[in-house]
DNA sequence: TTTGAGCGTCATCAGGTGGTAACAACGGAG
DNA sequence: CTCCGTTGTTACCACCTGATGACGCTCAAA
């Protein structure tokens, strides 16, 4: 089997070389960048399976990396190197995207094992079209269809229906559900996820009224059989 | 069979004498430019089968004529032409979609060799033309047509229609189409996106009013249809 | 210098989207 | 059986987004 990629994105040297002694040892193959637009191109262009990004980076920050490597609608796992006392940023960090954090000094066994999850769990994922049912998924596109037949969905709606296939099988909060599909930004009461799942099965479910893609968790949110 | 045309863009005037001087008794077709605009401008309207690419030159760039020549939508094989101690910039250039690299003072042979290697392998790729529905796009002519009848794209247009048909099917964010046609450098409203699309689909859509080819796709931007 | 093409921005407009509210339905507790 | 909290459903309409015409800036050619 090919050996992962690791990208590297940190301006410190001696760092740098730890990381990727660390990481070839491992059985990674590592590629780095010292600053933040030549790490974004390489994110980009050599597509590597994980991402480490420093937070504190000479050219583009690694929150704008982050963001930019979501907004191009890569979904490597990037883990964030911090410094001690950047708490604050830290979970901006997250919001942006990132799947991880470690804060420096770290110990490089914990760093290897959380890399390593991340990985594996990572490997499981999103192959780019999703089956349930009879119903087909397709992210790339953006598209949802159902036996050759396409179901027109609302930005809302799809947004909604692909957190759900990514998250199927696990009950989910109303609040998880508002950050990850409204954002936390957004000032909405949680009767509009009932609203949202509402239309949503209308247009999904083979019958809307004893729903089986979408059921109700009393007390809790929702669950979305996979 | 027609000679195979290089460009060769490079200000040292020995240096670009002897590339001539070899590249011409090897059986190719030269055309020369000494400064970056003049060069991309050559790219642009003799259509080369290979570019060479001297890194430091007056006017642009040699990392931002590849970058454009790129963002035009050209699939020149493009060689980067560097003096020693330019590592970093041999990596930049290699991301911004330079084909190979050779490191100055250079054996010329080795250059041959990597010239012909890439003219091979170039031609074993990229289908020229391309049919979707009734449209036809000739990468290599930079030509669009429906029915026979020619359609005249500006450049900006066909770049992005260019771009488009490579990433058919596939939902892409006014951020990323921004990124591939426009380039990151360029400081432009992602409304531009918008304009650019509207004025392409009034030039390929049979009915621009209701787009088959060019779909929006809400809140993300847009799907070309393949 | 003039002219014109290309293209980026702005203002406007139409249509769609989705949040809220109001009410219905449901179910559990007492 | 009644009460009450929770969820489903529908209607309404404020707001946002994308389409498009107009305008102006820039650059190159004549």
């Amino acid at each position: 089997m090919k050996p992962e990629l690791i990208l590297v994105i940190e301006d410190d040297a001696a760092i740098l070389f730890g990381l990727r002694d660390n990481l070839q040892r491992a059985g990674y193959e590592v590629r780095s960048a010292s600053d933040g637009h030549q790490g974004l191109e390489l994110a980009r262009t050599v597509r590597p399976d994980l991402v480490l990004l420093d937070l504190m980076l000479p050219g583009l920050s690694g929150h704008e990396v982050c963001r930019r490597i979501r907004a191009d609608g890569l979904e490597i796992p990037v883990v964030m190197l911090t410094a001690l006392g950047e708490e604050a940023q830290v979970v901006r960090g997250l919001n942006l995207g990132a799947d991880d954090y470690v804060t420096k000094p770290f110990g490089i066994g914990e760093l290897m094992a959380r890399i390593a999850a991340l990985l594996r769990r990572h490997r499981r994922v999103t192959p780019d079209v999703v089956h349930i049912g009879s119903l087909e998924v397709d992210r790339g596109a953006r598209r949802v269809s159902r036996k050759g037949a396409e179901i027109e969905l609302t930005p809302k709606e799809y947004g909604l229906l692909e957190f759900f296939t990514r998250k199927s099988g696990r009950a989910l909060t109303r609040e998880q559900i508002l950050d990850a599909v409204w954002g936390d930004s957004a000032a909405v009461t949680d009767r509009s996820v009932d609203r949202a799942v509402t239309t949503l099965r209308s247009k999904i479910e083979e019958n809307p009224n004893r729903p089986s893609l979408i059921q109700t968790v009393p007390q809790v949110g929702y669950r979305f059989e996979g």
